[in-house]
RNA sequence: GGGCGAAUAGCUCAGCUGGUCAGAGCGUCCGGUUUACACCCGGAAGGUCGGGGGUUCGAGCCCCUCUUCGCCCACCA
């Protein structure tokens, strides 16, 4: 027989090996040190290595979310990462080399916050670069030391290696089959070439710009924010009826004009009033102008559409910036900026130039340099000295945007930041992203429905700079003028041959590091990307783009991306981003989202509440195998409960395929396959049962169902234990006629299904091939119906007609409260026609499983359920005493 | 407020384009000790398929409606 398979796969018919290796069980196989002795073995002799020579079209390649190596990993990883590792097995097994890279995401703000509370240090810029620096040997989280940004990524660097080896070390217990000489990383030298080559050739083509505008800026962190980053959240506030005046006429009093408003500080940077056009209480007022309270700035009373008549007093106070429409408003009505909120979140230290008069100003002073927090409290006293308040502030709960690892509501700012169109301010680009989506095969399908809505509610496009300093720089300097001054307009941009570069420390081309900083000299772009910009491109990272065109030719685009459906907006979608800029295309034909381990109360598991289980401890407890099988059982897409009694019933199922094996094999020793025919009813029905569910698992395993695929495997597996193996043990020891029929099934049928489980059990099934079978069998190919031979066409009714029969003998017995090696003197099976000549075709097997003595009588009936009546042989009783 | 998903035995879930679809595993209960397995085996009990309408000869399965739960987005005057 010919292996027209692809090279390095080993043939399914293990008859084509001529020399076998002396079979070898154990007497008490166990589970305990598969893991340490598989992984191992696996390591070194590198088993899911990428065969780089294949054609594009015998290569399956995944992109898997780069783990944020500072954070720590739930079950719900475990989980997720499995799910991917199945269908990569699947997919190996089907001949396929498969493109299994990992990488780590240790770039950005998380690694930054655990390095400064491991090491007990801030990043302060300003300072040089110190070679000699050691960490405090016991970090002072109140008293952190100052270190260079160089010191401080070097720290960062030091300890996402740590990190990063300790991950490795749980996805190789968990049996992922990732080609470990295929590793990335977000920060790495890769990373940096790439991320900074993609935003050159953004920017070339006007996809990426550089912009001052009103940002959303977190003001713990001092850095801007994305809209994908932002999370709604409560937050307390109260409501502050605050009277605006119409200038006094005449000595008198002008009309007061009421709003309400939950950030009262801000009414020093408050730029017009404004009310819906239709509003009729305000139509007087539209075209006139009023004066601020205690500060008696004049600002318009505009009307514009997107004020809410029913909200608040039904008038609202336009500042720069309090929330998202001020900036709207801000920008149609061409309103001024008045800036009071700094980078560091407190009011301006300087008095703003639109405060004039000695009591305004004098208002100003006890505002300035406070928290928003404190200058709120200051403000109201004012206007309850002034009589501009009425009444007391209605406590409320407001939605207020948060930057998701933040815990103070977001600032806007005016800064200057760099962008990439994302089609959040072009119809036609949005389209155009829809439209990607459509390339992609989701699972589960209704998933695109989140990716359709996000893209379809963006209101602004992808912000990518960050103020902060472990992450990839732009690649970008600003020639300074005469007097210092940086031209933003012209950018001086890195040549693609010298990336990547720092501009904090590299010069740009026609320039010498001494004229850093000076007037007609030049100066770095002091921002990096966000970590998104970075892992949007890892189907580019890990495909060698532009550094190994070869490779990258033979797996992008991607057959595979998974991940939590959480991150569809920010990971997802920017890659489909990235890659339709870059590379014209969608960057994966498939995307599958795996759903949340819940606790068992339904919420989502997190640190904060304590119920996080840690993946180590049910490893260690359950096994690998165990935990992947629970995994698997989750259906793509799906939340779930943890429940830990579920990882027993994965544990019972390797426990059994270890045992079971043994008894097989040790029955059919070194029988090679095929070497005997399959003869006998109940055999063939075994085969064909197989036969069907090879069928299924397949099918499955094609729309990416890999839980339909192992409940089926698994549900023939205990019927393969349960009844075949008890209705032909006997025979298959003698050597009867049907002896050999049996052994040959026996052979057969586990060397399928152990095939069938390794995509899930991949340590059992690697134990027990290895006691009889050569290589490994994660490069066994899957199973073909025509593994199991010409048997195989027979029905399973016999099997399942006759284990019926089987299960009517115990439940006789189980009445009766006997042991089930109790001997019948007299049993008949009743039922209809076809099931009881079924179970007549076994009628020898199912006296040897039943211990039926006497006589076996098999009565056709017309309909009902199959059914039998026993009589039992007495039992001696032992005489007590 | 917009969108998506879910509601089936105590628990976790299967039930494909309507006709053995009322199922599985866990848990519970009752039994079983010698050669594959006590990290085990056998057997049994358990549900008016969230409520209400409708279509149909026939509906967990299709339509309408209500209720409950989860998630995403919007909601900062």
């Amino acid at each position: 027989m010919t292996d027209t398979r692809a090279e390095g796969q080993a043939s399914e018919q293990s008859a084509t090996t001529p020399e076998r290796p002396a079979v070898v069980v154990p007497d008490k196989p166990a589970l305990e040190g598969l893991e340490a002795k598989w992984s191992q073995a696996w390591k070194e002799q590198d088993t899911y290595a990428f065969d780089r020579t294949q054609p594009r079209e015998n290569v399956y390649s995944i992109d898997t979310p780069p783990p944020t190596v500072s954070g720590s990993l739930h079950v719900g990883h475990v989980f997720s990462y499995t799910h991917t590792d199945v269908v990569a097995r699947f997919q190996r097994m089907q001949g396929k080399s498969v493109f299994y890279p990992m990488g780590w995401d240790d770039n950005g703000l998380p690694t930054e916050r655990r390095v400064q509370n491991y090491f007990g240090v801030r990043c302060d810029p300003s300072l040089p670069y110190d070679p000699e620096f050691t960490p405090p040997e016991k970090p002072d989280p109140k008293k952190q030391v100052s270190v260079s940004r160089p010191n401080f990524i070097e720290l960062c660097a030091q300890l996402v290696e740590e990190d990063e080896k300790v991950f490795e070390s749980l996805w190789r217990t968990l049996g992922l089959s990732v080609d470990w000489s295929h590793q990335y990383t977000t920060i790495g030298k890769d990373a940096q070439a790439v991320s900074q080559r993609a935003f050159l050739r953004n920017l070339a083509r006007g996809e990426a710009y550089l912009q001052e505008a009103p940002t959303l800026w977190d003001v713990t962190f001092q850095t801007a924010v994305a809209q994908a980053e932002l999370e709604a959240r409560e937050y307390p506030g109260a409501y502050h009826r605050v009277a605006y005046r119409r200038p006094s006429v005449d000595g008198q009093p002008g009309e007061a004009v009421y709003v309400e408003t939950t950030r009262p500080e801000l009414i020093v940077s408050a730029v017009a009033l404004i009310a819906h056009p239709d509003d009729e209480r305000y139509q007087h007022l539209f075209g006139t102008t009023v004066l601020s309270p205690v500060f008696g700035v004049e600002i318009p009373v505009l009307p514009h559409p997107a004020a809410e008549p029913d909200k608040g007093a039904g008038i609202a106070m336009c500042c720069t910036f309090g929330d998202l429409t001020d900036v709207q408003w801000w920008r149609e009505l061409q309103l001024p900026v008045r800036t009071v909120i700094g980078r560091d979140g407190r009011f301006t230290r300087e008095t703003p130039a639109w405060v004039t008069g000695e009591a305004a100003q004098g208002a100003y002073a006890d505002l300035a340099g406070k928290t928003v927090h404190s200058a709120r409290e200051a403000t109201v006293e004012k206007l309850r000295a002034s009589g501009d308040l009425e009444g007391d502030p209605k406590a409320t709960q407001r939605m207020a945007n948060f930057y998701e690892k933040g815990d103070k509501p977001l600032e806007i700012v005016a800064t200057r930041q760099w962008y990439i169109r994302n089609g959040g301010r072009d119809a036609g680009l949005r389209k155009e992203f829809l439209t990607r989506a459509e390339e992609i095969t989701w699972v589960p399908a209704h998933m695109k429905h989140r990716y359709d809505n996000w893209v379809g509610g963006l209101n602004g496009d992808w912000l990518i700079s960050r103020q902060r300093f472990f992450g990839i720089p732009f690649p970008v300097w600003y020639a300074l003028d005469a007097d210092g001054e940086p031209d933003y307009e012209r950018p001086i941009v890195a040549p693609e041959s010298a990336l990547p570069v720092d501009p904090s420390t590299d010069a740009p081309e026609g320039f010498d590091e001494a004229q850093r900083g000076q007037p007609g000299g030049f100066v770095g772009d002091p921002d990096v990307m966000d970590t998104w910009a970075t892992s949007s491109l890892t189907p580019q990272i890990a495909g060698g783009w532009e550094s190994d065109p070869d490779l990258f030719s033979r797996v992008f685009p991607m057959d595979l991306c998974t991940q939590g459906h959480d991150i569809i907006r920010t990971w997802l979608f920017s890659r489909v981003v990235r890659a339709h800029f870059e590379n014209g295309t969608a960057p994966w034909h498939h995307a599958m989202l795996s759903g949340w381990i819940l606790d068992p109360d339904r919420k989502k598991m997190s640190k904060s509440k304590g119920n996080v289980v840690v993946p180590t401890d049910i490893l260690d407890k359950y096994g690998a195998d165990a935990v992947r099988w629970r995994a698997a059982m989750t259906r793509p897409g799906l939340d779930s409960p943890f429940d830990e009694t579920q990882m027993k019933v994965g544990r019972r199922l390797a426990m059994k395929v270890l045992n079971a094996s043994k008894f097989v094999i040790g029955s059919v020793g070194a029988t090679e396959l095929n070497r005997f025919e399959v003869s006998e009813p109940v055999d063939c029905a075994m085969l064909g049962l197989l036969r069907e569910t090879l069928a299924k698992a397949t099918d499955a395993f094609a729309t990416y169902d890999y839980t339909t695929a192992l409940e089926a495997v698994e549900k023939t597996f205990w019927e393969f234990c349960d009844d075949y193996l008890e209705l032909v043990k006997e025979r298959a020891y003698g050597d009867g006629p049907g002896a050999a029929s049996a052994k040959a099934t026996l052979a057969i049928a586990l060397h399928v299904q152990l095939r069938l489980l390794a995509p899930f059990l991949p340590y059992v099934t690697e134990e027990v091939w290895s006691w009889w079978q050569e290589g490994s069998i994660h490069h066994a190919a899957w199973p073909v119906e025509a593994d199991l031979g010409s048997a195989a066409a027979a029905s399973p009714a016999t099997l399942r007609a006759v284990a019926k029969a089987l299960a009517g003998v115990r439940g006789v017995k189980s009445q009766a409260k006997v042991k089930m090696r109790t001997q019948v003197a007299r049993a008949e099976v009743t039922g209809p026609e076809s099931e009881v000549l079924a179970a007549e075709a076994a009628a020898a097997d199912l006296r040897a499983a039943g211990s039926i003595v006497g006589d076996l009588v098999f009565v056709a009936g017309d309909g009902g359920d199959l059914a039998v009546t026993a009589d039992l042989v007495q039992e001696e009783t032992p005489t007590e005493g």
